[in-house]
DNA sequence: TGTTCCAGTTTGGTATGACAAAAATGCGTA
DNA sequence: TACGCATTTTTGTCATACCAAACTGGAACA
């Protein structure tokens, strides 16, 4: 088969490459879960040296398109909410390096999570309330070891992101905990914070029972309002 | 200078040259704005090839922490929240392809906007009301230029997202803008549908004036639930 | 003095060839 | 059929070379 050129002064090859093959996956003419030809390969179909080749191919791994572990043939990855978050993850990194940056997504993931109690409590089903009744439980369970508390934490808020029922929620609701849980673990979590936290579950909880998605919101404001005060007494976040 | 060796087996030498950047670029050796060394001064700095040092400029370049034009020398980035968004795209585009990606998309969408309107109910100041009704002006005089209703509309919206001053979300309206406008242009946009949508435009705003949330959340989403159905209509998307 | 222009130098983009090591392959044997 | 091994591919890396574009310093000029 002879592939089109893509020789084109001012532009790089590699990013031609790139976009033809961006292509290629979008429509379906490279199937997922399938290897990439050999590098060798790409490079007499297209007329372009090595060199460009494994530029592209970096550049489409890079961009999560493709998977490349070192010395296997690159595969085309599963189109995944992940792979999204994914690709963010070093600009976002820095993101919270300048001033403020943590502020702004901690703001971020505070409005969202509101939103997300307030549609609990209008539209979660049996199903849910059974799910975060026995997240409770078990973070209730955890309270005098603060790892396994963390860890609970987070699963009961992860049942909020899974309530709408999108699968675009959770994998942001895991990009929240990676982004912020440098900031989280450092903190000085003993029994008594642990129990503050707790009731504070309990309390969003309850009100998502009782259909009450002002009293819903209100609880979990105030809880992510004062693990906010933490982060930033503990840090020097203004 | 000699800098610290990079050769391990198992990894690419180009990802350990990625992640000394990176780390370079967050602590502030390689100031903002700067360009990045030579490739030819990298390569003896680090003792590794000129390919090497060029996989590793390619991934930082894709990953937004440098900008590179061609036969320019890349340029430590400034940090930006579009620079995130910039990143996600071409997953975001594969993401729209696969069944129900864009229902998943605009449904985050309406959620966060629901949550927005129920913000600028709340907290909208005086200057925040006269952009919101400026732009409600100019939609209204755009009513017949299906055009400029358009961008008007766009623009309206992305008001909402500049009342919780942070610096985050104007970006996240950008790219909802970006992702979801092919979807979106390919609608029919008869002059029917624009007096409806800024009918719309103008409950949502009346609410925030009257300091309403519940109803501004109700008048966004009858609104959105109005734009996705006629999406659907449009398309196949079930 | 400040500006423009030009030639020489530097640097990025690409091509080519080579080689080690790991992965894929195929085949013979149990 | 299943397993193990030798052979062949293929990737990761290096070295080198060349071109064209960008950069630089200084000469010529206003």
């Amino acid at each position: 088969m002879t592939e089109e050129r893509i020789r084109d002064a001012s532009t790089r090859a590699a990013d031609n490459l790139v976009s033809i093959y961006e292509r290629q996956i979008i429509d379906g003419t490279l199937a997922v879960g399938k290897p990439l030809p050999p590098e060798r390969e790409i490079m007499q179909s297209f007329g372009v040296s090595r060199t460009v080749v494994r530029e592209a191919v970096q550049t489409l791994s890079t961009k999560g398109l493709v998977e490349a572990r070192p010395r296997f043939r690159p595969v085309v990855r599963t189109p995944g909410y992940d792979a999204a978050i994914e690709a963010v993850g070093s600009v976002v990194n820095r993101l919270l390096t300048v001033p403020g940056g943590v502020r702004n997504l901690f703001e971020l993931r505070i409005m969202m999570e509101a939103a997300l109690v307030r549609d609990a409590a209008l539209h979660a089903d049996k199903n849910h309330v059974v799910r975060m009744k026995q997240a409770l439980a078990d973070n209730e369970a955890a309270i005098s070891d603060s790892q396994r508390f963390f860890e609970t934490d987070i699963a009961f808020h992860r049942v909020l992101y899974e309530v709408p029922d999108n699968p675009v929620l959770p994998p942001i609701h895991q990009a929240y905990t990676d982004w912020l849980s440098s900031h989280w673990t450092k903190m000085p979590r003993d029994l008594e914070r642990n129990h503050i936290n707790y009731r504070a579950h309990n309390r969003i909880f309850e009100a998502i029972l009782f259909r009450d998605p002002d009293a819903a919101e209100l609880a979990l404001r105030d809880h992510l309002d004062d693990a906010w005060n933490q982060v930033r007494q503990t840090f020097g976040e203004p």
